[in-house]
DNA sequence: AATGAATGAGGATTCATTCAT
DNA sequence: AATGAATGAATCCTCATTCAT
């Protein structure tokens, strides 16, 4: 019953952030969507920027759990281990339909403490490795990981953002067809 | 020395409203980038939002003129418009280095009157038509324009917006390596 | 100690309000009156306009209800129920000083929302019903009851006023000879 | 061509103040209803305030002007007396339809400085003399000057106002009626 | 003399945060 | 522990006034 209330409120905030972005949502507003006090926020945050913090910690460490186990016992091969993140994304995505939305503004750089930039500079490090994997296999282009890691998830993240402001309609094919068009950017 | 003062001030509010985003940006800080008193800026716009409103038409119509004239006496083929697009894109960044960051924020949306929403909308058409071409031809690949122009501009913007923080590097090959990735992942 | 705070606001309002006038009266003066924080306000009250709406509707009732009682019990005698109305309107008076000078501002009408023009109306058709009621009985002159109104309204505020600006010395005399004036003003 | 521009002002003022209010009257607006640059009032008054003044004394000089000269060459009765400061009114408020609204606003108290107040003084004890006058020739009542002028004048603007404002439907004879009830009311 | 663009002090209002209950 | 009323700092915006032209 305890963590319960917490967790409503990091549930509420997530949508929140995600639908309105950080400067556009109130305390209030958080509090009334979690039904809790305005001042209980403050009992498990220490203020409003450290409940962003949190909140992003939280996000990435699922996001990074999903795409870590998404890989866990695949064979060697670079193409199936692309597939697996691929679809360990859209994995995360449906669990958590707001957490890719939150974690890629951009402007949370204003907010977020060394800790958060660290926890999120680990996990690109982690896709990094992957990549610099591939190239090593000789599978995937000569550019640097940043530039591939950019351009596969920005391409999935305009097409997801689009997907929820319905300018583009969702199917299982979609994700397979993103998912050649990303590989086929970045193979050798 | 005449215009300028409602120039200084659109100049001042898209560094502001790249960097740090409309809700983090207070009139007073524009004012104060701009060299001009508060109260100025209401001379010259409606409110905070009414700035919003032109500099986004400001920007998504330069952006535009720029796409348009670099697609200016092409050749037919598709894969050189590309390019020519492409390059548009990089040469509109290297004038305003803030325009593209700032016409790609989301929760625009949220601010955004009919006007600029007719504005955005035209322009993307202008790509889908684009697209369609391609796909007629049968050297774009049978996927939504929606998703092909959310696939090429999601690389590019979030390869831009690392170069912008620093964690990508930038040169002219880079261009040209995006450019081809983006068109590997759309080509048939 | 517990409707006290917004009974604070408004009585600090309504002093602020008769005394200054609308415009003139600023909110971290009502607030600074009142003992309360500025934001405050805005806990109870819409806005200054809502405060100002709140507090006309208040003052009417409890100028309505003045009178109205005054009424209650009287015999037919028109003359004694003019006396008893005229004693309503001191009475009110003596209770809240500002409520008549509040009520009788002119200048309201750029402010007062449909529902406090309502309640004015009503009131004023009141009054009017017992005019006509004179009028028939052949007591009350031959003027439309509006007319008859201002001039006995007109004449009490002015003197009333006066007595609060200090220029007319006060008396329970006084009193009864205003009334007659204007008794003698509108009888037939 | 001079005196015209500073008088464009002082008329536009008026209006805006009598119809509008003070507080709620702005310097541009009037600058505007003046076609006057807003720059242009300060070569002329002193500041808002200022303004306010001058135009205060120029409507109370007018006004005690109407009223003295309809009093000029008149008889001793002072019934006829009253008729012809009555009908001054009426001339007055012809003139200068927004002059006896301006001049009746409570809230001015708060910006009137020293020599208005005196003007004002001076006027009312001209009508103060009058009444006394009427006193010791046995046929005003025995109340104070300032008790029987505020029958009088409150009654005259109060019928007035709801005739400016669309209650009272004015006529000819409707004058002449209130004129014999104020007298009715204050004579002994 | 006349202008109106420019200013910034000051007003209304919001909202993160505190604290008495 | 939980609340939400209370606060006042900070925000957007207005407008009296100045001053360069």
């Amino acid at each position: 019953m305890e963590a319960t209330k917490r967790d409503a409120i990091l549930e509420a905030a997530l949508k929140l952030f995600a639908n309105r972005n950080f400067d556009a949502t109130t305390v209030p507003m958080i509090a009334e969507s979690a039904k809790v006090g305005a001042g209980t926020i403050y009992r498990y945050f220490e203020n409003k920027e450290g409940l962003l913090n949190v909140l992003f910690q939280k996000c990435i460490t699922e996001f990074s759990e999903v795409i870590t186990q998404s890989l866990s016992g695949s064979e060697n091969n670079i193409r199936n281990k692309f597939h697996r993140i691929f679809n360990g994304l859209f994995t995360y995505t449906e669990e958590r339909p707001e957490g890719v939305v939150f974690l890629s503004y951009q402007n949370h750089d204003l907010y977020l403490d060394e800790e958060s930039r660290q926890m999120s500079q680990e996990f690109f490090e982690f896709l990094y490795h992957f990549i610099e994997e591939g190239k090593q296999e000789g599978v995937i282009c000569e550019l640097s990981p940043e530039v591939i890691i950019s351009i596969v998830f920005g391409s999935f993240k305009e097409v997801y953002l689009n997907i929820r402001s319905g300018s583009i309609h969702y199917s299982k094919e979609l994700i397979v067809d993103v998912e050649n068009c990303c590989w086929n950017a970045i193979k050798r």
